[in-house]
RNA sequence: GGCGAGGUACCCAAGCGGCCAAAGGGGUCUGACUGUAGAUCAGCUGGUGUAAUGCCUUCGGGGGUUCGAAUCCCUCCCUCGCCA
């Protein structure tokens, strides 16, 4: 495999990718990795209080898995230390501290999810504490020395939470630091993430130099929009697709992202290059081409890609039954119940809806349909009679057959 | 340490003794229209249900005043800013 040469591989690695400090560098550690023969090592952070993957992730590492199969070699650091310390960078709400067993089962979910996309053969895992913990206070300061407080809040996130008067706490000025320090222990030749690290990468890069090693390279993806299309793809918004998600939700999910922002998956997710992408497109702006078509093309491919080609077909053919068709899903779950049914106990035990509150709500507004037809009104829904194995249906995702005792 | 501003539901934010389960946004959810998208329009958005100006939980925590407190008082905790 690794024949191809520096220039070439170059050429493969640099593709897609938004930030690159600095192309020489990546191209001059090639060259000398191909003369040694030693594969370069590529980083990257894991953060095991997080351990759902998601599409968003699934950007860097399949960049990651293209330097793994040029023959080189990726080191996820498990950020244990600091995840046991509680970590609020960025997000608003300060995380709580993990313990070390949780830790090491998210770490090991984690590894499980990865290996779905990277090569396990050239993947190492590695914990941060092991060299972050040793450290003494003397050594701690010494990494604080080497940066101001101006560069710490240069970063981005820190900005707008100074300027919102959002509290910046000490600790995560430090955490900027840890990252940076992981890089000199691993001496590693490429950290890769998305772009919202590269003010982490850059200061791992210049820490790297004070500590007399090559400064390794940043390289960063582009963020990938959520299902929302507005902000970045994250678990706490609610708007990711999980790589272990279930074929049906991922197909469903893929589905509901505006059209403005498919082509971000198509290309992101290498399932298109950005030519293939571009005369999609252009199908689509002089209307030869529907774009929920094209939509649905990328949903296949992506449950293809995460599961298998024969459930992207089904979950297509569900797809198009169930919301083009308004037919009934296939394989709906089924319960037997005694008459007369409780439906707004029945609902909420079943898990299809919130409180009993909300079954009045949802009743009021025409949202429970048997066998399609929606059901009235009352304070105390009652199913009195109805067809045997009738489909029960709770706004627009949720079928359930109901079979009579 | 001093002074000042704050902490309200999923988020932002109004309220500052009863008409407050708490205005207004945003988001979620439902319906219409559609391509399960987006946009748009309409509605809903604590729970319970003897259906009601009911009961329970909710305005940072605890205590108090009052017939009645998100609103007043005391105390504690937390955040932001200025000065040191």
């Amino acid at each position: 495999m690794k024949t191809l040469s520096a220039r070439e591989q170059f050429e493969i690695l640099s593709q897609g990718v938004l930030d690159l400090v600095t192309p020489d560098d990546l191209l001059a550690k090639l060259e000398k990795s191909n003369q040694s023969g030693k594969p370069l090592l590529i980083k990257y952070g894991a953060d095991p209080s997080r351990p759902d993957i998601h599409l968003g992730h699934a950007v860097c590492f399949l960049k990651m898995r293209q330097f793994q199969d040029l023959g080189h070699e990726v080191v996820f650091v498990i950020g244990d230390f600091t995840a046991r310390i509680g970590d609020p960078s960025g997000r608003s709400a300060v995380r709580s501290p993990l313990t070390k067993e949780e830790v090491e089962v998210n770490a090991r979910t984690y590894k499980e999810q990865v290996d779905k996309i990277l090569n396990p053969d050239k993947t190492r895992v590695v914990y941060n504490a092991d060299w972050l913990e040793p450290l003494t206070l003397r050594e701690v300061v010494r990494l604080g020395a080497q940066f101001t407080v101006a560069q710490m809040l240069e970063r981005d996130d820190f900005q707008k939470r100074f300027a919102g008067q959002v509290p910046i706490y000490l600790h995560e000025f430090l955490y900027a630091l840890m990252v940076a320090y992981d890089s000199v222990a691993l001496n590693c030749d490429v950290e890769m993430g998305g772009h919202d690290q590269l003010f982490n990468f850059l200061v791992g890069r210049d820490l790297m130099r004070s500590f007399g090693q090559e400064p390794q390279v940043c390289l960063t993806m582009p963020i990938l929009e959520g299902t929302d299309g507005q902000v970045k793809m994250s678990k706490s918004m609610d708007n990711y697709i999980g790589i272990t998600d279930s074929p049906e939700q991922i197909f469903g999910r893929v589905m509901s992202v505006p059209d403005e922002v498919m082509g971000h998956y198509w290309t992101y997710l290498n399932l298109a290059t950005p030519d293939e992408w571009a005369q999609l497109k252009e199908g689509i702006d002089r209307q030869a081409l529907h774009p929920r078509s094209v939509k649905l093309d990328l949903a296949q491919r992506i449950v293809s890609w995460l599961h298998s080609a024969e459930e992207g077909k089904h979950r297509r053919e569900e797809f198009e039954k169930v919301f083009t068709r308004k037919e009934a899903p296939s394989d709906i779950s089924t319960r037997t119940v005694s008459l007369p049914l409780d439906l707004a106990s029945f609902l909420v035990s079943e898990g299809l809806a919130e409180s009993k509150s909300e079954v009045r709500r949802l009743l009021k507004q025409a949202g429970i349909r048997l066998d399609e037809q929606p059901l009235p009104y009352s304070e105390h829904p009652t199913l009195e009679q109805f067809r045997d194995g009738a489909v029960l249906r709770v706004g627009k995702k949720k079928f359930l057959r109901l079979r009579i005792a």
